[in-house]
DNA sequence: ACAAGTACTTACTAAATGGTAAGTAACTGA
DNA sequence: TCAGTTACTTACCATTTAGTAAGTACTTGT
């Protein structure tokens, strides 16, 4: 990833550093803020609960962004040494300080979309 | 696109319904967000300008977004008969009610990414 | 006569993203 | 013995998205 020069009197906006930019790649894209929105209404979710609450992802998809998710530090993973498997999935607190973003989301889309 | 079935018993989301998957799908993506933040702070702004403000944006990139943010009524495009030609683009006011989603964005990043 | 300027479009290519289906591990209950 | 359960991973393929480069239109200034 190159480093581009910034040239403030051209108002050059430097993408990497642009904070909205940095904001829609990591918590952009077709899946993250969805599982994040359920999250927030459900405490704690397991995974199997997940993939059938979230209409069409599938599996690679949730695992894949579950982990992007975790690494990032918006949401937390317990799993359980038990068989059949149990993984449980709940927000930190980072996570948390989402919701007024996708509420405020959420009401944008009734009152302009729908 | 094929409509499926809700099953709210089994708590299942239906994509299209959803109104975070919405709002990505209209103004999510690598530019859309961006230029509606450069267009928050510069009231009017020309093609070029908007070429040159955001780096790494190609005309082929940029037209496609501003049609797109045009038809959703989030921008405004106005041209002038004039050679060589003209056109200011701006925010309606649909627009602007996206600021307070945006700065939360900016605000999210900066204390909780970098 | 010709380059410059502006706001694009077109054609082609590359990269990122997402989907499908199958496989895996380990134990439980029938 | 064998399907069922859960939380995944892997391999492969399709689709979407984005980037590059060139072209276009029309007029002004040199």
């Amino acid at each position: 990833m190159e480093i581009e020069v910034k040239k403030i009197k051209e108002k050059y906006i430097i993408a990497e550093e642009c904070p909205i930019t940095i904001f829609m790649e990591q918590i952009g894209g077709k899946w993250k803020p969805v599982i994040i929105w359920i999250l927030l209404s459900n405490e704690v979710m397991r995974f199997n609960e997940l993939d059938k609450t979230i209409k069409g992802i599938s599996q690679k998809m949730l695992s894949q962004q579950l982990k992007d998710l975790e690494q990032l530090g918006v949401v937390v993973r317990k799993s359980y040494p038990v068989i059949p498997p149990k993984v449980e999935y709940r927000l930190t607190e980072k996570g948390k300080s989402l919701a007024p973003l996708l509420t405020g989301m959420k009401t944008w889309v009734y009152e302009n979309l729908i």
